[in-house]
DNA sequence: GTCTCGAATGGGAACGTTCCCATACTAGAT
DNA sequence: ATCTAGTATGGGAACGTTCCCATTCGAGAC
């Protein structure tokens, strides 16, 4: 009541001040200028500058059934990657006239049925889900009222949507190729507790896969919980089993912050212990002498997020087959990935 | 028309399953239970639940003028400080009923324009705003409109508005004392171009005000832009200039990540040559011998920026003076601030 | 038995748009 | 002159809610 807001103008107001119809101004701003005079688009302009007016774009996406609105559901928005993608995904929504309604459920499934049907309620025209848990059930039904749906990074195995991420098993063949290239040969995978996580879950079976057909090279597979000293027993009980040259490929950018911090608490250096990280982080060049990762390129994969999404938007529903994006990562070779020079050829000490 | 979207239930459908009125399943949904007969209560909870009713946002909006939107305006989202205040903001929200509309602005101001009037075209019910240029005149406009406003971190100053941020000064006190109290004389303030940022003005203003007043130290600033070589050419010519034990304060996350970059160049350890950084960023323990920081409380300064935002919301534009929120950073000690021990009184070698 | 009151429930207008359809006018063809 | 087609414009219904205002009904007071 004594409120000062002095309320947003209407439409109505704006085609008052105008002398012109509600239908003519509506036209003014939803892109159809060309079929004004240009006497009555000149008086429409000048009033709805005058009277500060704006669409609201409630109302609009009432009518219209069309919000403009897309969604996005992170798993964890502290996650570098996580992060990197939005962005790449908050450009290309802005590029295309979409906003972009952000829910991030920090990694809790419950959190994510929630913001789910949260998102549903504000009639997304499209889902991005980066997901924490596995929201099948309630994706498929959202799936069925015809939202268009993209899963990033993590798919969901019984869901028939369209994916888009990195090819995890082009990735893992990078890691090891080059660690093997290197002079490494006893293998350490550490990844966080795999689970359901499907890039775990790939990365983690193609480096079994690998390893099984590298006679060459030998190598375990661990998914320690990152928090407590796990890592770093670990670490140390495998050096001392599998000899040397020996190196540890990181499965995420939070395994390559805990593997190097427990190779730091055990006095080891980078390099004699090969490291090599999936995921790039900006701290990566600066631990001496750098750390050797592979970048996904993040950017990418969020705007191609979008793409898929508003390809889906346009053919209405045909009911194309799910169609799946992969993209390859960039090996930046740093330090962590040499061999000092002197211990060339004491194999195993 | 072929679209195979099995549209949205309403409130009508709802009501005619349940056999009640669309009013009693408004009450329903709008957190009117109580005064529900338990039978229809239960009738109405049976049939939405049956037919898969979700309550649209939109058009609840559009009626009681309320879109439960929040709209967070981020000057970059890709800056480990804005996601970390932006998951303060995001948590809050949700607790509060509220969903969050993000807008990056990649530090463009002429995006920061257009994004905040598509803010406002959503009719947010409040904004958060972490501004990357000086949009006065808009905000001016919006909260003349009696649109509550937060400025977090970065604040305008002909602008009369709710703010919440770190306590510059005492940042910059805290930072200053520490490296004092370490034995390092020569200082060296450090930050990206200050222009019209107003923490970056704080904190260079305050450490002049501090150096004057202290005679036992000395030092200088500048604000070089930070790609480029720029960095490492000015700490070369400054520790030549000022001798030792001397020290680099930079100013935020940025700076700090280009100091160590710029200091491992030059063959320098950390700790001979202090550094402490505003910001603490997860490599910050990391890279030997660890590098000291003042860390923000993003999250509560993120939590902080919601409370005040429905404060002024509740009291309805009492008009009540603007109110300024300063939080106070915590210390975290490394070695990049200790000299080494053989060094102690060579003062100026 | 009538009156009053409160609790439970429902009808209808309004919110600010879009979009279908009607109307008014101009110009050229007949 | 009349008809046709096209262009510029406007009126009104609808979108799915909320909220104000009835209406109904039983219980207690008179």
């Amino acid at each position: 009541m004594s409120a000062p807001t002095s309320r947003h103008p209407t439409i109505l107001e704006v085609a008052r001040e105008a002398g012109a119809s509600k239908t003519s101004v509506s036209r003014y701003f939803g892109g159809e200028r060309e079929r004004l005079s240009p006497a009555l688009r000149q008086r429409i302009g000048e009033a709805a500058r005058k009277l500060g007016y704006r669409p609201n774009q409630i109302a609009r996406g009432l009518k219209g059934g069309r919000s403009r609105l897309l969604g996005m559901l992170v798993a964890d928005i502290r996650n570098s990657y996580s992060v990197a993608v939005m962005h790449g995904v908050e450009q290309a929504c802005r590029e295309q006239g979409y906003s972009l309604l952000v829910a991030n459920t920090g990694n809790d499934p419950a959190q994510e049925r929630t913001h789910l049907s949260l998102l549903a309620s504000y009639r997304v025209e499209g889902l991005m889900i980066n997901a924490a848990g596995q929201p099948t059930r309630e994706l498929q039904a959202m799936a069925a009222q015809g939202l268009p749906l993209v899963l990033v990074d993590r798919w969901l195995e019984e869901l028939e949507a369209d994916r888009v991420g990195l090819d995890n098993a082009l990735a893992v063949d990078m890691a090891i190729d080059h660690l093997s290239a290197q002079g490494y040969r006893h293998l350490l995978f550490l990844s966080e507790p795999v689970g359901l996580a499907s890039p775990r879950q790939q990365r983690w079976q193609r480096f079994e896969q690998r390893l099984s057909e590298e006679p060459a090279l030998d190598g375990e597979r661990h998914d320690p919980a990152l928090d407590g000293s796990a890592v770093g027993a670990l670490l140390k009980a495998f050096l001392a089993r599998a000899g040397r040259p020996a190196a540890v490929l990181c499965a995420n950018g939070n395994v390559t912050l805990a593997a190097t911090r427990a190779l730091q608490a055990l006095g080891l250096s980078l390099g004699e212990v090969g490291l090599l990280g999936i995921d790039e982080l900006d701290w990566c060049s600066l631990v001496p002498p750098g750390i050797t990762t592979l970048a996904q390129p993040t950017e990418t994969i969020g705007r191609a997020a979008v793409q898929q999404l508003l390809a889906r938007l346009d053919d209405g529903g045909a009911a194309l087959p799910p169609r799946h994006t992969l993209f390859s990562p960039t090996l930046i070779a740093r330090g962590s990935t040499r061999l000092p020079a002197t211990d060339n050829d004491k194999e195993t000490p």
